[in-house]
DNA sequence: GGATTGACGTGTC
DNA sequence: AGACACGCCAATC
């Protein structure tokens, strides 16, 4: 159970520096997971439970959306967060996501 | 052990 | 530009 994919996914996850995002898909990839996309988005949900603090909110879609943020108590949080860092956010869909976009594999 | 699900990704209509 | 469909893989029921 906890050295599942789960604890690769949220390593990564807590790798994010501050003011920036990633992708679900850019995480799978680190891990080797390839297309498993879901499966990193799937072991967030477990996000909540898992490490103290894992930055969920910076893990966003490709697209730069804040799919996730239905999953956080309040909703609202995710973009909250993400604007306190720097991020701008509008309509759920982060600006300048190419900017804050941050790709582990560059931290390995 | 098979079927279902899921915070995704990419392509196509 | 928005909506729909298919694919992928691991965990849970």
């Amino acid at each position: 159970m906890e050295d599942s994919f789960y604890e690769q996914v949220f390593e990564i996850a807590r790798l994010v520096p501050k003011g920036r995002v990633t992708s679900y898909g850019a995480i799978a990839k680190a891990l080797g997971a390839g297309g498993s996309a879901r499966m990193v988005g799937y072991a967030m949900s477990n996000a909540g439970i898992a490490h103290p603090r894992v930055p969920a909110h910076r893990i966003v879609n490709s697209s730069g959306l804040l799919t996730g943020k239905f999953h956080f108590s309040p909703p609202e949080l995710m973009q909250q967060l993400l604007e306190q860092e720097g991020i701008r956010v509008e309509n759920d869909k982060i600006k300048d996501f190419k900017r804050v976009f941050w790709n582990p594999l560059d931290d390995l």
